[in-house]
DNA sequence: TCTGGGGTCCTAGGACCC
DNA sequence: TCTGGGGTCCTAGGACCC
């Protein structure tokens, strides 16, 4: 069995736990650069408000005050997150974070009712603990649980927990479902599956086993399987080292001025190698790509792809390939809106093979150098140490003009329950 | 004027081998 | 006129997820 736990809209969630009035209007959230919105409260939901849907064609809604909009607040949500995850921890260590917001458990196969009963304990625990909502959904299959936890989110009969087992009641829920709200089935898939004159799970899973896979390939048919009860997606506790990083943003504004794109590229690279050494990994490649906006034509985007010779973590090496990777692809009178660094093909920090001709990058004063930057800027914050190549208040940053305080991670910023002042 | 960021897996086609 | 069969590896692009 497994129970898949979803926190409820949660990046509002996040919000409304430290400020209960955004709760009575409609709460959107936006991307980085308050570019798109990314998560929606109930209220806006139901207005019809879609993920994704660019921020500019709510302007008018804000400004009136019916609806509410905010900046997106990761450091808050990413602190939210892992007091859920801790709390989830104490029923059962072995359990598996698929993202920010959801986790799966692997459950022992025991009456609906009790397994019901222990989804109500765990959500209430959750809600008084964290003060986010969540909703549990309960299944033979991870893909059956998401299904679950859908109809336990929409369904308040449910009381947030729903437990799908009995093959009557399975067939009943994929009578319901369409091919879109099946967990790896996307437009492009649900619209190959209308071709074949299917339109909900439930005439998926009775269609032949070679149609299915001639029609969406082996992914879509291990859906399918999941779909009739037989699990193909294990269960994965240990969480796995990433196998690339991208550290990418779009600009404030449009840039042209290559100094100020490489201190962009600088910063990406230097905020990627950071990602790289927590996860105890050196690169073997990197690639920089920088692009207009897509909206306007002509188009531009550009990439370029640098191999190491010898795999690093260290800085400013990288900082110095990104910037020459930029010099390669820039083009002048371009207005780029973005740009981002890529770093791949990773080799353990401790199992390091050396180039023979090279002389190597990893000696021990640039590694213990590393260790000290993170070092103090663990403790002291983001950016406490940085390099002067990544730019002192650039002016191509991102937009985010209304983003809430870093209640739980930032002495200046905690909440006020009264103001003394 | 204004439209995100960070990942994973699969597939088809090309290059190559014997 | 007639030009094999079977395989691996790599990569770019597509599709998906949150």
């Amino acid at each position: 069995m497994f129970a898949l736990i979803d926190c409820n809209n949660f990046y509002a969630s996040c919000e409304e736990v430290f400020n209960p009035s955004l709760s009575k209007k409609p709460l959107i959230i936006l991307s980085n650069n308050d570019g798109c919105i990314i998560a929606r409260s109930k209220k806006a939901k139901e207005l019809g408000i879609q993920m994704g849907d660019p921020a500019y064609l709510f302007k008018e809604r804000v400004d009136r005050g019916e609806i509410q909009m905010l900046s997106s607040n990761f450091t808050l949500y990413a602190d939210m997150s892992q007091r859920v995850m801790q709390t989830l921890e104490s029923y059962s260590p072995q359990m598996e974070i698929y993202s920010i917001d959801e986790a799966f458990f692997e459950l022992e196969d025991r009456s609906a009712d009790r397994l019901c009963e222990d989804g109500l304990k765990i959500r209430q625990k959750v809600k008084q603990w964290t003060g986010i909502p969540v909703s549990i959904g309960i299944a033979p299959t991870k893909t059956l649980a998401k299904i679950a936890n859908e109809t336990a989110k929409k369904h308040p009969e449910f009381s947030g927990v729903r437990v799908l087992i009995s093959q009557f009641e399975i067939r009943k829920q994929l009578e319901k479902t369409e091919p879109e709200d099946i967990w790896g089935i996307g437009s492009a898939l649900a619209q190959r599956l209308r071709t074949g004159r299917i339109y909900t799970a439930c005439e998926l899973i009775d269609r032949e086993d070679r149609f299915i896979q001639h029609l969406i390939g082996i992914s879509g048919y291990r859906t399918v399987l999941e779909l009739r009860g037989i699990s193909c997606f294990p269960f994965e506790e240990e969480s796995e080292k990433k196998q690339s990083i991208v550290c990418s943003r779009s600009f404030g504004r449009k840039v042209s001025d290559i100094r100020d794109l490489e201190e962009s590229v600088a910063a990406f690279a230097s905020r990627g190698a950071e990602k790289l050494r927590n996860q105890k990994s050196r690169a073997s490649f990197l690639s920089v790509f920088i692009a207009t906006s897509p909206f306007v034509q002509p188009y531009e985007s550009r990439s370029c792809h640098i191999e190491l010779p010898n795999p690093t973590s260290f800085t400013p090496e990288l900082i110095r390939l990104a910037k020459k990777g930029l010099r390669s692809i820039y083009r002048p009178h371009f207005a780029y809106k973005k740009a981002g660094v890529l770093l791949g093909d990773f080799v353990d920090e401790n199992s390091e093979q050396i180039d023979y001709l090279t002389p190597g990058n990893e000696n021990p004063k640039k590694t213990k150098l590393m260790q000290t930057i993170d070092r103090i800027n663990r403790r002291y914050g983001k950016n406490a140490v940085q390099f002067a190549a990544e730019g002192l208040d650039p002016s191509w940053r991102s937009n985010r003009a209304n983003a809430s305080p870093k209640f739980t991670t930032s002495w200046n910023e905690l909440l006020k329950i009264q103001d003394l002042a």
